[in-house]
DNA sequence: CTGTTAGCGCCTTCAC
DNA sequence: GTGAAGGCGCTAACAG
């Protein structure tokens, strides 16, 4: 590398004592207005900007989070991290980024290597499969999206608010057979809490329910549509665009084109190939930018662990 | 933080003195297999690992990377950073992710912000608008994807090579009215170099070319489909698996399921959607791996710049 | 208000 | 072979 210069360079070239170019670095009081104006002129003049490492040594942080993802090529997920990253940049944090491929093992191989670096934070994007366990030497410094965990902080989505809102949209609109196309209970948020919220509609609407729980894949809900219906159906929820982008595959295979389908998720993918969908937006870019501003808020210790739950909205 | 252990505590019990220790750490010789085993004993045994602001600091690198995509949502990014990542982890880099969101103005900022955190190297996803200028100061640390700039690293796709396979395919499929739906030659990869590639194909084979440039959209392909299909027209090429996903969208609403697909890119999205499309793999996940090993080794002193081409392959 | 003095954890001479 | 000493760039006492 080249002759980077340090503070004390810049405390020589402004006739001064390195701590006071460190206080004036770090906008601490007790530096005269012109003393502090020559320095950050000084500063200015030859672009300098301080180790981070040597600070990092002094201070024990270096500013890195991790961002791990289930997947990359997640839609709702890069909605998310789309906002987050911004956010980590503003605050002065570098984020790094894994992939847990939604496997319970690369998660915990992912936060030993993380834990080892020494890194400030993680947003870890939730699924089945992560013990309490794991999670709880992170309570300080992690925060969970898309999926709770007792005593650590995350950002959920409103699931059930996201499918009460889907099926009172299809409701006002006439539609009075409405099928459901969602994920296992074993998924707790995707999975049980929207089926549980399309069953709970469909009673106090006294509506009759017509459910599959194939999973979260597009072959899954392309798969799964011919069983979920009949002649009479006129509607049907997907618990996810995913699933609906599976879905309207098999109708339009089946050259249907009266069913109206539904889903949570707004992703702009969906909103080019089926704009004529009814969508809920769960999100995502708003439960991005909150859990970025939650860990930095608990790295630095002006805040707890605390659970936030993102409205979603008709589009 | 809790109290991390330093070279000094594990010099202590394992009664040798600090820079032994050290020697150990890096591998050094000069130190007896006995207390050689007996100090990493005690390192496992505690778990410890060094402090990396701590060994950046004295002059080693950080091992941090960045990897800049124009877009977190691009589905052949994807590809390519999902082979990469790991790749990077192996050897113990961290990468760091930004956007770019195709503006050159970003990438500026962002590169600037880099040189000052003292990165260790960058890939950077190419476009067109990135000037010479602003990568020339880069040119032992950065790997280009996507797109070539003399004097600097690159790993480029056979743009040549990926659509005369795709005509040639066709070609032999007994299509003799084959049309083209592309990107402008502002864009000189995917634009320009697979529009001439068609060009040359047409006149080789006295084809009668018919073609559009509209842009990198779906709703752009969606848009122009019109402008290149005439009855006699049987099947229809397209630069890029975005421009197909809109052109195929298109050819849906007309309800017209006789034009042959083809498209470069071999993306899951599309494979599933449209399994009947022709499609050439131009060999993403390839290209992140490669992307990931130059820069190590450049990094590293133990290789030059230089531009590399991942031949394509019909799938 | 400001400069001097100690380290932070590690690597690198340089003696022993 | 091995240990002691010095210093990387910075911050945090402590003196002036």
């Amino acid at each position: 590398m080249q002759n980077r210069l340090t503070i004390k360079d810049i405390a020589r070239l402004s006739g001064v004592g390195k701590s006071t170019v460190s206080r004036v670095l770090n906008n601490e009081s007790g530096v005269s207005q012109r003393t502090r104006e020559r320095v950050e002129a000084v500063m200015n003049q030859h672009d300098f900007s301080p180790s981070r490492s040597a600070r990092a040594m002094r201070g024990q942080s270096d500013k890195v989070v991790a961002i791990i993802l289930s997947r990359l090529d997640s839609l709702s997920e890069n909605l998310a991290v789309q906002t987050m990253l911004p956010a980590f940049y503003e605050q002065g944090y570098d984020p790094i980024m894994m992939e847990s491929q939604f496997s319970a093992e690369k998660v915990t191989e992912h936060l030993g290597m993380l834990r080892r670096r020494n890194i400030d934070g993680v947003v870890l994007f939730g699924f089945t499969g992560i013990s309490d366990a794991i999670l709880a030497p992170w309570r300080e410094t992690l925060v969970m999206l898309a999926r709770d965990a007792k005593g650590i902080a995350s950002v959920c989505y409103d699931d059930e608010g996201a499918i009460t809102l889907l099926m009172q949209s299809l409701f006002d609109k006439g539609h009075r057979h409405i099928s459901y196309l969602g994920v296992p209970h074993s998924d707790v948020t995707t999975g049980k809490r929207r089926h549980d919220a399309y069953l709970t509609f469909c009673k106090q609407y006294k509506l009759h329910p017509v459910a599959a729980l194939p999973g979260l894949a597009m072959k899954q809900g392309y798969d799964a549509v011919a069983s979920v219906t009949h002649s009479e159906t006129t509607a049907l929820v997907c618990a996810t665009d995913t699933l609906a982008l599976g879905a309207s595959k098999y109708l339009q295979e089946q050259r249907n084109d009266t069913l109206q389908l539904a889903s949570v998720g707004n992703t702009p993918l969906m909103k080019f190939l089926h704009p004529e969908i009814v969508t809920v937006d769960p999100g995502y870019g708003e439960a991005g930018r909150q859990a970025a501003h939650q860990l930095i808020e608990q790295i630095n210790g002006r805040a707890q662990p605390q659970q936030l739950v993102i409205p979603a909205a008709l589009t």
